[in-house]
DNA sequence: GTAAATTACTTTACACCGTAAAGCTGGCGT
DNA sequence: ACGCCAGCTTTACGGTGTAAAGTAATTTAC
């Protein structure tokens, strides 16, 4: 009742603003220049309107950035129950994250440093949650592999970023006289690590979590019947 | 030969300032207002002195907060080669690394996001490497699981933070009408996440890492001999 | 011993930031 | 027809990083 129509109002002025307009902007600039591009006059620019236009829909910029916060998770999909076994639903969860955390650089940082408990967030976690639950994980034992692969998903992204960022300041490491050096094991790793290499990587470590996974629901499943 | 003994200088004029000093300023700032509480004018303030001295010391902001990063993986140890076995060293290291994490929830968020690859950092790196050798892991494995590891270590961290970062705004998760919600299995989870619970669940994870890395090195080492 | 150079710091200034507060303005409900 | 008010703009304030120039003391050069 408080909130009018807002959505056919625009017949001859320009479109209004809408916090999704605003919001899609905001994670446009980002991606695009950083997030330490993002400010409120650049995305007032951005939206061809003055900055405090944004401020009717948003408290403040912090509101904006949750918002930048909740595409980015919705970009994660986990697969719906019946698609596939609940271990390969997660698996596919964890490729999904990574993905949209190289899809987001320059915003990723936003996900493991903000806190967020919108309701929506919670319908997130309860259904990743029965996935646990369909492998026969109690509350402990859900709660214990569902942040160790949080940890491990959000650490590898935020290192691939790192990775991958080439800093135009930073000495290029050059393998001239860096073969010779006194660091040979570090040499001997660095090739491992290029950005070509880490999704290998990445599939390595998930695949350790998933294994014990695998053990531990077998286990679970089997006690229980 | 271009610079001269500052050491001993300050007779009977004020200390003047260094590197050192400035990054101890720093940290104690990031460590008590947050990172956003850290301004160069702040600093200034904090070591009695105008804003621009700090830059006869450093080059801009982000150097004086790459000394800081400096300072914080400085306190990770990693126990030296011939106290316990390798596997317990590494263990000794991840523990070391989140309780750094723990010390300084405001200013971790620096080491997983900024990349920095003085001589120093390959030297420890390096130091690293020699222990995941000592398992018989080549370049390939060493690499992955040093990522592995270091990919858990660095979310655990920034999720634990934020776990236990208690921001007065939010709404405090009134467990009152909270409790017969739609989220049941959210509502079973959740106790098992409070603060005091958070070390098992790191331990628990780095358990799965640890036991995957005894299996590899064993199997390493046996078909090496 | 005096002049020149260097070092360590301060002063001033600029363009940008988030946002509080007040002003405008056109379409709507009555 | 009138007033309201949502949606946007204007202005302003105190903060930011840092470029550029100024100042004072110490060191160096002859």
């Amino acid at each position: 009742m408080q909130k009018k129509s807002t959505t056919r109002k625009a017949h001859k002025t320009r479109e209004p603003l809408t916090r999704d307009r605003i919001v899609d902007a905001a994670l446009q600039l980002v991606d695009s220049e950083g997030l330490e591009g993002l400010s409120m006059r650049r995305l007032g620019t951005a939206l061809r309107v003055e900055a405090m236009a944004i401020y009717h829909h948003f408290a403040n910029k912090g509101e904006v950035l949750d918002g930048v916060l909740e595409r980015l998770v919705d970009e994660v999909v986990l697969p719906p129950k019946g698609s596939m076994p609940a271990l390969e639903r997660l698996r596919h969860f964890a490729r999904s994250y990574r993905q949209m955390a190289l899809r987001h650089p320059n915003a990723f940082i936003l996900v493991p440093s903000r806190r967020f408990s919108t309701d929506r967030n919670f319908a997130r976690y309860e259904n990743l949650l029965e996935t646990f639950q369909e492998l026969g994980f109690d509350g402990a034992l859900s709660a214990r592999y569902f942040r160790t692969l949080a940890y491990f998903c959000s650490g590898a992204g935020l290192a691939d970023i790192a990775s991958r960022a080439q800093q135009p300041d930073a000495t290029p490491v050059v393998m001239e006289d860096f073969n010779n050096s006194q660091y040979p094991l570090v040499i001997a790793v660095v090739p491992h690590l290029r950005a070509g290499n880490l999704d290998a990587v990445f599939e390595f470590g998930l695949e350790i979590i998933m294994q014990a996974m695998t053990r531990d629901s077998e286990a679970a499943l089997k006690q229980r019947s």
